[in-house]
DNA sequence: ATGAAAGCGCTAACAT
DNA sequence: ATGTTAGCGCTTTCAT
């Protein structure tokens, strides 16, 4: 139907009947040789090809999916939003996507509309997708969604029902506990946390990073205030932390509102990371920028839907076959200049007082790491 | 095919017809129905849609594009990035793309493959897409394309042949604009301006604006420095711009570099805004939030796409009927505190000299507007 | 190794 | 207003 126009004018798009008629066989070989099916001798392949060529034919997909079932098109339920996280994860699932041979159809959730998740699921079902992935899964109440193709939940536990559903781990649970613990290794008494929605698994799974860092290190666990993903959600959050002079480090779950956090510290007087170190979860474009260049944790979102898609084509396309073991995400902590030390003794205020740490040292190396002399 | 799977087990998916057999109608009608065609009766209409609800049933896309030659769907090529830019006209046009009744199919550019428009074009073209969407457009040299759908083009001028080619305009010059005449009008004598990547539109767009507003006030035109959208890229231009004393005012050609920039002045020992001011682009989500927060003008995103998405349906249903008139952009220009009027004389150094003002008055409202104190 | 025939599930044209 | 008859351009049997 649609494709490519012919240069000069237009004569009829080509079928395979043309390429066969062309060709001098019959149109069950262009179909033979097309597919890459075996049993074709090599100079058949080759005058078809070449006739294939010279008519400039392409093949007609919605002829092949109502003969044969099959779209080789996979759907993405991602957020109608441009955050960092979701952005880039949608990025890398189109070029895995691109990289198996299959071509991406989108469905986002409507922001605040429940069952948004099911209404894009639908969508994408509806058009005749192989296969879904769920990009930074929501709960929206809904207990159990059922659907008739495989499915890849990035970050989420399974709670479809579906013929096969595969998951691939963001890693944001170990990638948060080695920010937490990054702050407790400097030093700090304990370190507060600044959670995105509870809605969210990305809010839980970093929830328990931090937790367990926390534990481990026999460390306080102080209240989670809980944002939006916003900066202005962080800036709010810092104002609240700001007041309790205790607060020595905090880790936000996303840069967006460590940045916040920070603006509030510094109109509170209260200096970064002298005063209070901050370590947030992403490591956006601008995070070696800003000031103090932000410490922060980054998420192989490449790798992921890499890694991911691999999985989902595998049990797309060979149901039957054991599937092959998933590779663990690096870890990486990007350490920058808005984390040191706590300062020798807790600054004035009420509340619990935090350990002092006589043997500060240099540990912060508060330099803009990172920050390159020359433009790319 | 592939639908919402049936709660209890898997009886068949049910096709059209066996709705009309158990509506008692004829499979056309089923299809009238469906199609919303005229010439049904009321109690027709409603006994098929009964029997639809009860089957369960959704029509076979595939079926449907085959036997119509549409698809109802419109293919996007995007940039394989996740910039905030191109990333909110992506979710932009997702929506605008659901609300028109059409699904959203993605090609994304391979990053540095010249030709990549061109690959990605053909991968949609192949899929039967009724309508393409080409946002962010660069020049790859490419002279010409042929497409035989319909083409929106998001912000540039029409380079390829095809049945209809819409655009929309990003209104991206006037915004540039709007941000150098805000810095002449604080009273530097020129602005400087940190531009993107030549070969995008964008960057052409907004070299536009800024040449326009220097030209409408007399100002001298600065060389450009080029960077690539980074962070970095604003770094490293901001060293080489500190190196020049008479340098007082910069508009970056969106917040990444803006932000790189400002981390540059002032590891160089220049304040921003007393020494020097800076204007962003795009109002990222940390602007308001940055140290100092950024002075920047917003792009409509989401009425660029909804508008020129409205165009594209336009030509794709009703190829014959005059185009309706497009809608000017609003221009936003956020006035932080990155931006105040130039010091009373210039510092020293060599190179020509900033014309002083007497009179730079308190214009600049350097306080952090925007900055909410409740978290939302 | 190659070909002929029979659909896939719809919409479109043409009756009635 | 409703039904009948052909395809749409492939992939799939099933022959040969």
């Amino acid at each position: 139907m649609t494709r490519l126009a012919r240069p000069g004018g237009s004569p009829p798009t080509p079928r395979s009947v043309d390429v066969a008629r062309l060709a001098g066989v019959s149109q069950k070989t262009v179909s033979r040789v097309l597919n890459d099916e075996p049993y074709v001798s090599a100079d058949m392949r080759r005058r078809v090809l070449d006739a294939a060529e010279e008519l400039g034919y392409r093949r007609n997909q919605a002829a092949r999916a109502l003969a044969s079932g099959r779209t080789r098109s996979i759907g993405v339920v991602t957020l109608g939003s441009a955050l960092y996280g979701p952005a880039s994860l949608l990025v890398g699932i189109e070029r895995a996507v691109r990289e198996v041979g299959y071509t991406l159809r989108v469905a986002a959730t409507i922001e605040g509309d429940p069952g948004g998740i099911a209404g894009a699921l639908a969508s994408l079902l509806d058009q005749g997708v192989d296969g879904v992935v769920i990009s930074e899964p929501i709960d929206e109440g809904v207990s159990l969604i059922s659907v008739d193709v495989p499915v890849l939940v990035l970050g989420a536990p399974p709670n479809f029902a579906a013929p096969q559903v595969v998951t691939a781990r963001v890693g944001a649970r170990l990638l948060a506990r080695a920010a937490t613990e990054h702050l407790l290794e400097l030093g700090h008494a304990t370190v507060h946390h600044v959670a995105g929605p509870q809605r969210w698994y990305s809010t839980r799974d970093r929830l328990a990073g931090w937790r367990e860092a926390l534990r481990a290190h026999g460390a306080d666990e102080p209240p989670v205030v809980e944002g939006d993903w916003s900066a202005a959600s962080g800036y709010a959050a810092g104002r609240e932390l700001a007041g309790d002079g205790t607060v020595t480090a905090v880790f936000a779950a996303n840069d967006d509102m460590a940045i916040g956090l920070i603006r509030a510290q510094l109109e509170a007087g209260r200096r970064v990371p002298e005063d209070i170190s901050v370590v947030g979860f992403d490591d956006i474009p601008v995070a070696a920028y800003v000031t103090p260049p932000l410490t922060t944790v980054r998420q192989p979102f490449d790798e992921v839907a890499r890694q991911g898609l691999a999985l989902l084509v595998h049990v797309i396309e060979k149901p039957d076959v054991e599937l092959p073991p998933a590779a663990d995400q690096p870890v990486e902590l990007v350490v920058r200049a808005s984390t040191a030390p706590p300062p020798p003794r807790p600054i004035p205020g009420r509340g619990r007082r935090a350990i002092p740490h006589a043997h500060g040292g240099p540990h912060g190396q508060p330099a803009g790491s990172e920050v390159p002399s020359t433009r790319p």
